[in-house]
DNA sequence: AGGCTGAACAATTGGTTGATTGTTCACAAT
DNA sequence: ATTGTGAACAATCAACCAATTGTTCAGCCT
């Protein structure tokens, strides 16, 4: 069953480079069969559609943004100092693969379109990192975060939800946005209650 | 310069009958022109374009759309509870336009695309109403809005823009936003950092 | 001259066809 | 029995034409 795992990495491996020169709706299932010299058939063997095989290659680099995560949630500094990098390392990103590389853009745009629940899955992983941070800031004596923390984290999500999705972005001027999302994080930690 | 302005209102009449009814793809300007037994041409020295008269007819729209803003403003209410009231407001009216009327949902839409600076006009209008009741708190003595008041209102919009935008609902469930947006205002009025 | 028309033009849409591509499956090879 | 094939099928896409529709404008009416 081994030989088996092998076949879908080589599978994987396949696709991935074609889907990072071509895109994802430029790369044919034939395509990706030729390349391994086996039929279009033999690839429905491994993964039960082509969807899958793009969630596959998704989900292979789930642990490259994990660390990323990881590494902010980590750092040796004050709960709100590692919640701003971690808002600001999402629209960063978000807009590094905008323009870094479209083909892997349309490919993350596909998944998210077709399979709603990957997206969410995500979301609940990042809620994980909120939480530790959160967490450790109501250790440190320095945030408020509620009883329920998985509350909380969701909440921090919405309230940053437009600095996720570029689709939503009435402009894509990335200064701009930098600016809005500072402002809309001081918000948030601050509060409009008067103290 | 009277007889103007009254064809005109005689041509956003016709429209909006047409628009309700049919939709803005479906309704087309030999429809509309037909209506008042005038020519196509004629329409033209009145509106500009199609869009144009969907903008004049969502122009009209404003005084009711204003009317419940000010409502909500000049309540005998602390400013947390009508700022609230506001965001509950739109993501109601929001929902209301979906799925009562897809017509003007559709209408909406092709304005909001089409023309971006009318969404920007709208928005910049509604923060008037904001930064009314943002002033008010402060006077009262329950919120702290920052010395930017037009900036604070921008952020706050930032922050409940996921209940403004039904594109980008994942889920249609109008229970959940609602607990989401109660959610999201307490973190916004609370604030994460520790009192 | 100013108000208006309707034919002309350009852009968009709708629908059809053929080709491409995702998926399945009966069968062959090992 | 397991692994793999490639033809067959169904869904999607691309290209095309025709029809519709948004827009313009030369000329008509008053």
């Amino acid at each position: 069953m081994d030989e088996k795992a092998q076949t879908r990495a080589l599978i994987l491996d396949a696709a991935s480079k074609r889907f990072r020169h071509y895109g994802y709706q430029k790369t044919t299932m034939s395509e990706i069969a030729s390349d391994l010299s086996m039929s279009t058939g033999n690839l429905y063997r491994f993964y039960p559609s082509k969807l899958d095989i793009a969630e596959a290659h998704a989900h292979f680099h789930e642990a490259d943004e994990d660390q990323l995560m990881e590494e902010i949630v980590a750092r040796d500094e004050p709960a709100v100092e590692r919640l701003r990098a971690f808002s600001r390392m999402v629209l960063e990103e978000t807009f590094r693969i905008i323009d870094e590389s479209k083909k892997i853009f349309e490919l993350a745009q596909a998944i998210s379109r077709e399979r709603p629940a990957y997206a969410n899955r995500r979301l609940a992983q990042e809620r994980v990192y909120l939480k530790t941070i959160l967490r450790d800031g109501v250790a440190e004596g320095t945030l408020d975060a509620g009883v329920d923390l998985e509350f909380t984290a969701e909440m921090y999500q919405c309230a940053t939800m437009k600095f996720r999705y570029p689709q939503l972005y009435n402009c894509f001027n990335l200064e701009m946005l930098r600016r809005e999302l500072e402002g809309t994080l001081d918000l948030m930690f601050t509060g409009l209650n008067k103290r």
